[in-house]
DNA sequence: CGAAATAAGGATATCTTTTGTCCTTGATAG
DNA sequence: CTATCAAGGACAAAAGATATCCTTATTTCG
């Protein structure tokens, strides 16, 4: 479902792959996009939605929580709701906040090994490998930064059977304290 | 040295992250191509330039090797050179070669374990969460599609100190069978 | 006030992937 | 014939992802 091409080379099926904390934050940030003002969407709720364990989904969650995407309440009728207007909350927010903000490329200075170097020989700045791969890595965050969450709202709303979202509103609506 | 920002979300530093038999790579393709006609450069002297793991390394170049992106050659004398002009090798090739082409973003389809989804109800095309994700990953690879080796060289040529350039290119040639 | 529900987060266990080593096989140059 | 090479299988060690359990402090509601 998820290979590109024909790809079976050698062992090297894997390839670097997001966490699928990733994909759950973001179907929670969908949901809670719909969740009325005021109101907030406890994580047991949002894990018995999307049949996801509890717990770790709590840590997804508690990613965006530290980073500002989301309030939080606690007690009965507590949970999550979004710190902003889903107009205003990246895609790129949302994986940063639970997949962190390091390059895909780390450079582990391996030119500091030709035995031609001299010994006090000191490169300053990262050498254009690098600075290649991680312009690649900001092309694909460039993108992720260009897309609100309202936007995929406006798709779903598009593309979801009618009945299931509003089922499903109606689901959640039952929940939220 | 690879951290964008102030980043400290939770137990979450480590960002989905290339395999460094990827820089290896690189790093290889760009000495091979420094390489006179018909001449072969060996995993040993690659590994030693580099100062890495022999056979570990080796499972790299057997990469680039299957994806057809080097000739191979047994014997004594032998090694790997490239199969084609480094101004028709791109960045994506290489990168693909020892890290598989697989996205980045993989739907685990949860919108299945929706309770409010009707049992016969089947979703055939991806959702809109995959598309966006998926359309950031094509962002990254048409990045690395546009960079050639040769580009990659033009500016190394340019960079690197002209006593160390010339110093490595002589102990490459010392070794190429 | 007291009980139940909640987020936050520490500790730990398990599984997968990455990284690395070792060895065998078959081919090739000299 | 011998030394050297790529290919690749088997295996081990380290790191990371996934998942569970438990404690603590806070808040709502009866
Ligand atoms: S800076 Fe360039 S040479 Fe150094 S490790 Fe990174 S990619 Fe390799
Ligand atoms: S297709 Fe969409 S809803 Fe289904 S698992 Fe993938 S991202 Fe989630």
């Amino acid at each position: 479902m998820s290979l590109i091409g024909p790809a079976k080379i050698g062992p090297w099926n894997k390839f670097m792959i997001l966490k699928s904390q990733v994909e759950w934050a973001l179907h929670c940030c969908a949901i809670l996009a719909g969740l009325p003002d005021g109101r907030y969407l406890s994580t047991k709720a949002l894990a018995e939605f999307h049949g996801l364990p509890k717990e770790y989904l709590s840590k997804a969650l508690q990613g965006l929580s530290q980073a500002g995407l989301v309030d939080t309440s606690l007690g009965p009728s507590g949970g999550y709701r979004l710190a902003k207007p889903p107009a205003e909350l990246t895609f790129l927010e949302i994986v940063e906040a639970v997949e962190g903000r390091q390059r895909t490329f780390v450079c582990t200075n391996i030119r500091a090994n030709n035995p031609c170097r001299p010994k006090d020989h000191c490169e300053s700045s990262p050498c254009a490998v690098a600075r290649i791969m991680w312009e690649a890595d900001e092309a694909w965050r460039a993108k992720l930064r260009g897309v609100k969450l309202s936007d995929l709202v406006g798709i779903l709303s598009q593309e979801v059977a009618p009945e299931l979202w509003k089922s499903s509103f109606e689901w959640v609506l039952e929940r939220a304290g």
